[in-house]
DNA sequence: CCGACTGGTTTCATTTTGCAACTAATCGGG
DNA sequence: CCCGATTAGTTGCAAAATGAAACCAGTCGG
């Protein structure tokens, strides 16, 4: 691994998206997250959901637990390890939310199909917006990085 | 390159979350994204920004051009060749954001400090939270998704 | 014409990923 | 109690992605 002893080896340490991104910004830590939001719990299911490769899928699952997105827990009969999202695994839904929501307007042509993420109602849920502390929207140009505040 | 003729090539064709996290979850197309928001133009200024490796840069850029999240434009003067985000690039803003709010949730221990995303105003932008159609606060727990809408 | 700068490309070493086969522990019957 | 299936990995190896560094061509300012 690394990130241990001493040095951070975040690629930008004061960026927080940077950090989160050295965190779960690969191929497969937030496909594993996102099944884990829809019910998955146990290795095979992960492994069977996404397709990755077990040893990948070994590695990731330790990482995930080792920075506290994931815990494994003992089930209930048996003495299978399953494994659930953390409060801050949990908090990962609005990055979630808003990667659905980006790939559902300009990942499809205009024919295709794809899943839907709705609430309790069944009604599909609506697009997550940025806005200021007034409640007006906000876009990139419209908004700045404060170094260091 | 790859998925250009006929294979979709999808991680899993049918969820948006895996289509944009094939066409944005790597190591530095989210970080690439993020300086074009903050004002980044030339080959130099991602470079400088993110520290990646020029030749991975080369792909990168010309990834997501392909995929038509940024564009290449003449500048005003001389003919160096800079690069700006299109619709769907800046309409990554909300994945960002979240991303950022995560990481300044979950990714920081106490007394560190972090860059903070301000308003025009200069007030810090308010946490993103998916809500239902009703306005009511959701969570993974409360969603669910329902396949081939 | 000179030297510096920009936007790359090339080469090569290192890492990461993926596949497939293998293992160890449990579980469910019969 | 033994058999075969299932689960949760591990191991070895090949293929792909990444990174560092050197190289190169086309401006640009003087």
């Amino acid at each position: 691994m690394a990130r241990e002893g001493q040095g951070p080896a975040w690629t930008d340490p004061n960026c927080p998206v940077a950090r989160t991104v050295d965190l779960v910004g690969d191929r497969w830590s937030l496909l594993i997250i996102r099944d884990a939001m829809d019910g998955a719990r146990s290795f095979t299911d992960f492994q069977q959901r996404t397709g990755i490769a077990r040893n990948i899928l070994t590695e990731r699952l330790r990482k995930l637990t080792a920075h506290g997105l994931l815990t494994q827990v003992d089930a209930p009969s048996g003495r299978r390890r399953l494994y659930a999202l953390t409060e801050a695994g949990k908090d990962l839904f609005p990055v979630v939310v808003t990667l659905r929501q980006w790939g559902e307007r300009h990942a499809f042509e205009a024919g295709e199909t794809h899943s839907v993420l709705v609430d309790g109602d069944g009604a599909r849920v609506p697009d997550l917006l940025p806005v200021a502390a007034n409640g007006s929207p906000l876009t990139s140009d419209t908004t700045s990085v404060r170094r260091h505040a």
